[in-house]
DNA sequence: ATAATAGTGTCTTTCAGACAGTATAGT
DNA sequence: ACTATACTGTCTGAAAGACACTATTAT
């Protein structure tokens, strides 16, 4: 293209005097938000096992925050993309290959990171731990699951002139054999004439690196308002699964106890019969039913 | 803290050694899609006036791209957080100030700019043009609104020994005045298995600087996904409005008509009346509606 | 028998879509 | 009178929530 700008350049001009490092740039980082479903461990033999839900963390092997845990992320390299990035590093900390995962949001405070400037682009991903090995690697010290308990604190709603300001106050706890890790996070939703807006804070948080605890957080309610209309449960079970089983996993992450009736009802037309069936415990047998992939025709 | 590293290190020796230089980083930007509708020259004075989706862009006044037309956006400096980026650059390049933007997606294939690697988080609002004056200041050479019309041109499924893929052609074709840029968007949804991704390509693009085709036309699927449970039209409309035209936005935005009753049943709970009206047209007069700011107690 | 889960049928309420109609303005 | 829009009432069917009931297993 032989177009000349202001200084009497062509593009090819131009490109050739480009200088990246004129102006100082931020580093680029891909951090991973892992959930999945395990069971806790039953109470009485006869009844199916709770699920809790759990995200993974490493434990830092050197500074900053050396020794606290952290999402598994790292510096995204020049000639790669964010995608394979964020799959480059999951391999390399915890050693899980070949999950999907959605990009969650980019979070860009200046200082989120002592060492310098750092963007950190999330990565969001629900599995299946059961057919995963975690095993820690690269500068991370160890990798483990860490069951996710919310406990709401307080809401507070005030009303202003053109509309209200409504806080919430929740207390976020990580908790893996004798390590746990947390804190507090505050949720501000402004609504004020026609636009409504969402920040979050953390108001406390101890044992856990960087804003990661806000990360979390986020990845929590993405997972939760995703879960009621798409098929990312399906994820969460094996090949072959119960409903009961199914719905114990819509529950853990709803935080709330679904119909059994209705559930079967609503999920029909997700999932295929099989003729096997799962004989446990001291009730009827549970047909094993699969995801039906040829479930389709959605809004998205 | 007194912790030390592999290399003997305390954080504080850790930080001061640090050097961000020691790899090559990305440039990071911010690119800013703002929404708007717009009323079309009435054909009959009886009529309500037809109103169009526009999409705001600029006339890039440098290289690379020069001549051609890109979204509103520029570099993130080093000590700047990213929302505040983008409502820096939108003011330096278009004049407009004080707008709501929530962050639309983070675009990183290598190779994308010309220049350097560069990172583009981007950034989706919904404005009231007739609120705004929009002016081109800084490296943008012009800024105008381009109506923003979008055409289905195939659907391709292809079913797979897991899943099926799902490959959608469309034309997007932004025009303003005597202006016309845009080319032909693919979308393939694949699911495999119980995992579905989503990928967009751009087959052909004319007009149109960077990858900037694609972020508008995620920005056009964001909005229409978002307008049907969230109150972000009425963003569109100015303080007083009629029914009439609130459902016309809704409906240029979604691109379908809406039944009048139904349509002022569900919106009713989001909206008081006033006493007022609007005198005009051959026809009965209108009441005047205002945006209810206590309307709350939504998911989300 | 009992406890525990698996699985079915159906009632009711809520909500979305469709339609039919009346009301009121300008020309 | 005619046309165009404003506004209201109601029917229908689908979906969501709640409940009652039967079936089957191990102990």
């Amino acid at each position: 293209m032989q177009i000349r700008n202001r200084q009497g350049l062509t593009e090819a001009e131009f490109l050739a005097r480009y200088d990246a490092g004129a102006f100082e740039r931020p580093s680029v980082s891909v951090d991973m938000v892992l959930f999945t479903v395990a069971n806790a461990e039953p109470d009485d033999h006869r009844k199916l096992p709770d699920k809790m839900l759990q995200v993974l963390l490493i434990k830092r092997g050197d500074h900053p925050y050396l020794g606290q845990w952290a999402l598994p992320g790292g510096f995204v390299n020049i000639n790669e993309g964010l995608d394979a990035a964020a799959a480059r590093e999951l391999q390399e900390e915890t050693g899980i290959d070949g999950v999907y995962m959605e990009q969650l949001y980019t979070w860009g405070d200046v200082g989120r990171d002592p060492r310098t400037r750092v963007i950190s682009c999330s990565y969001l991903s629900l599995v299946d731990a059961d057919s995963l090995r975690v095993h820690a690697g690269d500068d991370a010290a160890d990798a483990r699951w860490f069951t996710v308990r919310e406990t709401h604190l307080q809401t507070v709603r005030t009303m202003t002139e053109r509309g209200y300001v409504l806080e919430e106050r929740s207390q976020v706890t990580l908790q893996a054999g004798d390590v746990a890790v947390g804190g507090v996070i505050r949720v501000v939703r402004t609504v004020e004439g026609k636009v409504s807006r969402v920040e979050r804070h953390i108001e406390a948080s101890a044992g856990l690196a960087f804003d990661h605890l806000k990360v979390i957080d986020y990845g929590l309610e993405r997972l939760r308002t995703k879960v009621e209309w798409s098929d990312i449960a399906f994820t969460l079970v094996p090949d072959r699964f119960t409903l009961a089983e199914l719905r114990k996993v819509y529950e853990t992450i709803l935080g709330r106890e679904l119909h059994a009736a209705n559930f079967r009802r609503d999920v029909e037309p997700m999932v295929e019969e099989t003729n096997e069936v799962r004989r446990e415990g001291g009730h009827r047998h549970a047909k094993l039913f699969r995801f039906n992939p040829r479930w389709a025709e959605r809004k998205s």
